[in-house]
DNA sequence: ACAAAAGTGTTGTGCATACACCCATGG
DNA sequence: CCATGGGTGTATGCACAACACTTTTGT
C-alpha cells in the first residue's frame, strides 16, 4: 500500500497527562500556551512526532523538557483522532500519561513554560479535545490503582498512611473506613515504619513509611472491591 | 504550533482485530495480503486514514469492508508507533478491536480478501508488529471480559451454558467449575431458558438460552476473581 | 482542658471454593 | 446397557465491612 492521494499524512502528536499528589489532592499539571492561535489558554503539555521518534520516545521527551525528569514510566492511554479537533490542522494526538512526586518536580521545572498544577475539580477550560483526554486519563487511573500498587509514585519518599488513603479516596472519589484501609495496605505491600513523625496534619503526628526496598512481591487484591463500583 | 520539518507527517492506519468463537475456540480473523511487499503473509486488515475520517470511522469502514457487518462496536486497543514497524514506509498505526457472532460473518464475507480464521495457538506469522497487536488485543479481552459480559458478542443469539463455559475457559486459558461457573453466571446476568436443546455435543443435549430482552442491569461482580491472576 | 487527628481489634456475614452423584440420550 | 456430557446442592473458610474507643499533643 503506498501512498495515496485519498488518504492523509496526518501530523502525529503526543500529550502528555501529568498526575501529581499536593495537599491532599490529585492534581494534574497544565501549560499556558504562549502561541497563538489559542494563545493563553491551558492545554496538557504535547509536541509533535519527530522523525526517528516512536510516541513513546516522544512523550517522554515532552515530559523532560517540561519537567527536567527522566526515567518516569509512561503509559499510553488513549489515541484522539476526531477530524476537526484541532480546528486549525488536521492531528492526531497519542496521550501518555504518568505519575509524578510533585516534590521533585517542583525542583526541576522548566520556567520557560507557564506550568501549574490543577485539582480535578477546578479543571479550567481546556483546548481541543483536552478536557476528554483528562477524563479518560482518570478512568485509566482508577482502573490501574485498583490493580497495582502505582499510586505510590505520586507520593514522596517518605508517607504516613492518612496520605495514602487520602489519595486512594480521591482518585476513587470514595471515603475508607481507615481500620480496614490499613490493615489492608499493610497486609498488601510490604511497608517500612520510619521512627520520625509527619506533624503537618495533626497535633499527635503520624508516623512515617515508606516502600520496603525488596518490594518486588507485593500481595495487591488489594482494593479490588474499591474498584468493583468505580470500574 | 504550525508545520515544521522537524515533525514527521505521517501515514495513519486503523488495524482491526477482529475476535469470533467456533468450534469451542477464540480465533482471530487475518487476511492474506493480495499486494506487495510482503505479497501473500498473513496480517490483520487494515487500512489507512481518509481525508475526513477520524479513527473511529476508519476502523468500522475497514471491518465493513472485510465482513459486510455494520453497527458492530469497536474499541481502540492501542497505537503502534515504532519507527521501523513498518519497514517501507513510516507509518502509525491505532489498533481497534471487534467481537463477532461468527456465523452472522461468514454470510457476508467479502471475497475480495482472502480472509481465514485462526485459533490463537495456531497463528502464522504476521506482518510487521500484527503479533504484538494480537497479544495486546488478547490481554484486553480479559480485563474486559473480567468486568463486562462482552463475551456474549461472541456467541450466536441462542447458546448453551457449557459453550459460554468454554469460551470463558478459552479467553482466562483457565478451566473453572462448572456448577460454581453456572451459578455465579446466572445470579449476574439475566439469561432466558429456552425449550429447546442443543444435542450437537452431548446426547443428553443442553438448554439453549438467550440474553434477556431488558438486561441491562446485569450484576456483573462475576468472573471478577477468576481475573485476578490472568489480569 | 479540649480539640483534632492517629491508631487499634473484634465480630458477623456473604461469597467463592471444593467436591460427588444422578440424569437423559444416542449408539 | 453403557458411555458421554449436562445438570444439581452443600459445607467450609476467608476476606470484607461495620463498628467505638483510646492516645497524643498543640493550643
Amino acid at each position: 500500500m503506498s501512498n495515496n492521494s485519498r488518504y492523509i499524512s496526518s501530523l502525529v502528536a503526543v500529550d502528555c497527562l501529568i498526575f501529581g499528589f499536593q495537599d491532599q489532592t490529585l492534581k494534574v499539571l497544565l501549560i499556558k500556551r504562549n502561541l497563538k492561535p489559542y494563545q493563553n489558554e491551558w492545554s496538557l503539555m504535547g509536541g509533535f512526532l519527530q522523525n526517528k521518534e516512536s510516541a513513546e520516545i516522544a512523550a517522554a521527551r515532552v515530559l523532560t523538557e517540561l519537567t527536567g525528569l527522566t526515567g518516569v514510566s509512561m503509559e499510553q492511554i488513549k489515541t484522539f483522532s476526531k477530524v476537526y479537533r484541532d480546528p486549525t490542522e488536521r492531528t492526531i494526538s497519542i496521550v501518555y500519561s504518568s505519575l509524578i512526586d510533585i516534590n521533585k518536580f517542583e525542583a526541576q521545572l522548566n520556567h520557560e513554560y507557564e506550568a501549574q498544577w490543577f485539582t480535578l475539580k477546578e479543571l479550567p477550560k481546556l483546548i481541543f479535545d483536552h478536557e476528554d483526554m483528562v477524563e479518560e486519563g482518570r478512568n485509566f487511573l482508577r482502573k490501574k490503582a485498583a490493580l497495582q500498587p502505582i499510586l505510590f509514585e505520586l507520593l514522596a519518599e517518605k508517607f504516613t498512611i492518612p496520605q495514602i488513603q487520602q489519595l486512594y479516596e480521591e482518585v476513587f472519589e470514595a471515603t475508607f473506613d481507615k481500620r480496614n484501609f490499613r490493615r489492608k495496605l499493610l497486609g498488601s505491600i510490604l511497608l517500612e515504619k520510619l521512627d520520625e513523625k509527619d506533624k503537618l496534619s495533626s497535633k499527635k503526628g503520624a508516623f512515617y513509611y515508606r516502600l520496603d526496598k525488596q518490594t518486588k512481591h507485593y500481595n495487591f487484591s488489594i482494593l479490588l472491591n474499591l474498584a468493583y463500583s468505580s470500574l
